[in-house]
DNA sequence: GTCTATACCCGGATAGAC
DNA sequence: GTCTATCCGGGTATAGAC
């Protein structure tokens, strides 16, 4: 019965990884004390700092292991796209999908963990704390360069400061869309239709409709009192 | 010399109410501590529990004092508009300006402090802290009632479902607006142009398209795979 | 009514035994 | 690799000064 090599019981890194992104979902990082985390992974208090050196580099490690891979999916599709269209311009809908629309299937996937984690993502993009801000301004350089880079040439009409903010506003739909399937929000009790699976058409339209809007007309005056006249 | 009435020296508790408005947008709610912010504004530790009772109930309070004040604004200007349209439907574009342009003239305030609550209101929204999310849900339920219903008016033909979850990805994409201005977010290093001003005509345009966008089809197998497909 | 000093318990981090 | 003991800083409650 002797195996020749017992893989070396890897177990309570990822049990603490597990139980601290369960809970930071549920109570938020700051409210999700170590020891809730290592008493839920069954592990001892001291078990953080010997695998991750503190609370603020675990949390970290939860975002990395996640994040690593579904920008590795968004770069894939977008190499994808880039590929069939042999160097045709692509379509600006595409290009979404693939960046929102990978996000959304993560989150659809409530088996692993995927749900759970996209919702900690959502509402993490604004996050005060400078080190978790600053973590995931390096996580996304790289695929924020590429999916702006064929959206200005998808929209070359379009100014590239305007594709920066619309891509910027289309990001916060998309992090409201997440945290709103969850009830217990702002619209609870308004919305009888939370149906994950439309969830992905419904947020399509409305960021394809931002996107595609006509362009905005910056007046030289102040526009101050523009909303009072009839 | 003597006065009649000396106003009663009514500093303490304002003073801890601006110091905690500005140190939670810098550091975030529990990363802010009570000696923190009772240092800055001059008072003792246990000022915040005299006057406000908790650290919690603090917050609420830096909330409330702005955020009841803005959504007068923001039924106000509502009911201006229906009392200009004198029984006709409401444009959707005024509709949206009520609400979110309101909210984005506040944040263009620096001078009082409007645009620091701007911030913290932004982010506030997904907060995780189960209290917060119930004050803002019952601070907004009146105002979300009345907009929505302006809105179900005015589009008549689109599901109010639809509606919904459009105002939704809305106050989305205004949360990360306001929070963009700032610098420091995931974008850091490619906005050119930051400018206040023009934020207010680029959301809008972008909101009124994904308001106005096509409505999604739902395909009733399961559309998984369809990115794949050229 | 307003404010202060202080004591309490909980949470994160670390050292060192095993 | 894991656990125990301990330290320091954070929120909170209270007693009492003015």
């Amino acid at each position: 019965m002797s195996q020749p090599v017992r893989p070396p019981a890897p177990e309570t890194r990822d049990r603490i990884l597990d139980a601290a992104e369960a809970l930071f979902v549920e109570h938020g990082f700051e409210a999700t004390s170590m020891r809730m985390i290592t008493s839920q992974a069954g592990a001892n208090i001291a078990a953080v700092n010997y695998h991750f050196g503190s609370k603020d580099a675990l949390i970290q490690e939860v975002f990395r292991r996640r994040l690593t891979e579904l920008n590795r999916q968004r770069l894939a599709a977008l190499e994808r796209l880039q590929a069939d269209a042999g160097g045709a311009p692509l379509k600006p809908s595409r290009i979404v999908d693939a960046f929102f629309g990978t996000a959304l299937e993560l989150a659809a996937d409530t088996e692993h963990g995927g749900h759970t984690f996209m919702r900690l993502l959502g509402r993490t993009y604004t996050e005060p704390n400078a080190f978790v801000r600053q973590f995931l301004a390096e996580e996304y350089a790289e695929v924020l360069e590429r999916f702006l880079g064929a959206l200005y040439g998808a929209l070359p009409d379009v100014p590239r400061e305007e594709i920066l903010w619309r891509f910027h506003f289309m990001m916060g739909a998309m992090s409201y869309a997440i945290a709103g399937t969850d009830g217990l929000q702002l619209f609870a009790g308004h919305f009888d239709d939370a149906d994950p699976q439309r969830l992905m058409p419904r947020l399509m339209s409305f960021l394809l409709g931002g996107l595609r809007a006509p362009l905005p007309e910056f007046s030289e005056v102040a526009r101050k009192g523009g909303r009072e006249a009839a």
